[in-house]
RNA sequence: CGGGGAAGCUCAGAUGUCUGCGCUACGUAAGCAGUGAGGAAAGUCCGGACACCACAGGGCGGGAUACUUCCUAACGGGAAGCUGCAGCAAUGCAGAGCCAGCUCCACAGAAACAAACCGCCUCUGAUCAGACAUUGCUAUCGCAGUGGAUUUUCUGGGGCAAGGGUGAAAUGGCGGUGUAAGAGACCACCGGUAUCUCCGGUAACGGAGAUAGCCAGGAAUGCCUUAUCCGGUGCAAUGCCAAAUAGGAAAGCUCAGCGCUGCCCGCGCCAGUAUGCUUUCGGGUAGGCAGCAAGAACCCUGCCGUGAGGCAGGGUCCAGAGGAAUAGACAUCAUCCUGCGAGACAGGAUACAGAAUCCGGCUUAUGCGCUUCCCCGGGUU
């Protein structure tokens, strides 16, 4: 039920989103989805590392994506902006991070559609 | 045994469980099978293949290279050799041309390419001493005057480049002739350079001999000179297919407008024309496909070559993505390091690093190991 974004357009269309969820190692723009099912995609710039280091973070965070038993909020899409020191985590402490801003998002989108509901 | 030198090679942790990915084949599908990073994939420093554009020929300009011969598709790469330097040696490093021109040579030093600080010699003048000769006086010793070989010091003019000291570098060495003093100015021998002849070598070059006083530096990773080579841009090349929107052309149907012009007149376009609708066509964007994985390929054997390498035969098929797969987690084992209580121990670590059109090199990064050959020193037989 997840859908990987893949093109540049789209990665384009983050640019102008209204909700951004910052941590200490990662920034969310948030974008609502016509779609029934969740997408996301992942930028990683030269400024993380070199190419091993990159290439180990994406492949954790999509090993991660995979296996959670979190369920991810629907109708939403979002891409995962690598900040500076995301290259120096671990599997533990990526682990945790991905947990806690996965939680904030639902809880964040949850709000807002609550209010969208009830003016 | 110790020390040193050269050439080359293997692996790139292993197995299992769970969850997954790209590509290919089969299947309607669910699925299932196969396959899936490197020695440097890196840096992008050279050279090509391939593609498009440009191109009669020549010159100027620019870039690269630089002992010789060879290898190669090509190279700035490699092999073998030559010369010089370093090393006891094995070996290592370097390589066109500063009598074509220009420029530069810190500090020190007189001077860094043409000169003269000390110095040597000579001339003029002054000056110190003065053998000797001569004149006068005197009985003699001696005193005074004149000339004066020679000589001390100084000023100025001229000659020299042998010696001193400085420096990374100062114009070949030694002996003689010569000269006022000296100097390849000249002579013998030696060293170097150049030219010629002979011999060896494809050549760089080496050996022998003769001739020439020729011997006045270094730096061309200084400008430069000489020789050779080089068109430009790059797979985001390039080719094909091709939505939506806008504009173009044609056909069919539809109907009387459209522009100058806000209004009227007038004029122009114009009768199957303007407008509208539908269809088709071509250009072309997003997007898709090809380029794109069987080649200067790899492995084995034989032959040729000192070698780089070449030839022949046999065998193998070995990633193909495109915001980019090749993974994530957990166990057990292996290797290494550290610690101690010393072993079925504990803790930690397991490098450098990720294909992007493809090859040949170079350079740099990097973990554990292995093999062969050579030199020097010591010991034993």
């Amino acid at each position: 039920m997840t859908r990987w974004i893949h093109r540049h357009s789209e990665f384009q269309e983050f640019i102008r989103a209204d909700q951004v969820i910052r941590s200490q190692f990662f920034t969310i723009p948030v974008l609502p989805s016509s779609e029934p099912e969740f997408a996301f995609g992942i930028t990683i710039g030269k400024r993380i590392g070199k190419a091993v280091v990159r290439n180990l973070l994406r492949r954790r965070i999509k090993a991660w994506f995979r296996q959670t038993t979190l369920s991810l909020a629907p109708r939403i899409r979002i891409i995962l902006i690598a900040r500076r020191e995301a290259g120096s985590l671990s599997w533990q402490q990526l682990d945790a991070e991905l947990s806690d801003v996965i939680g904030r998002i639902r809880q964040k989108t949850h709000n807002s559609t609550d209010h969208a509901a009830h003016p």
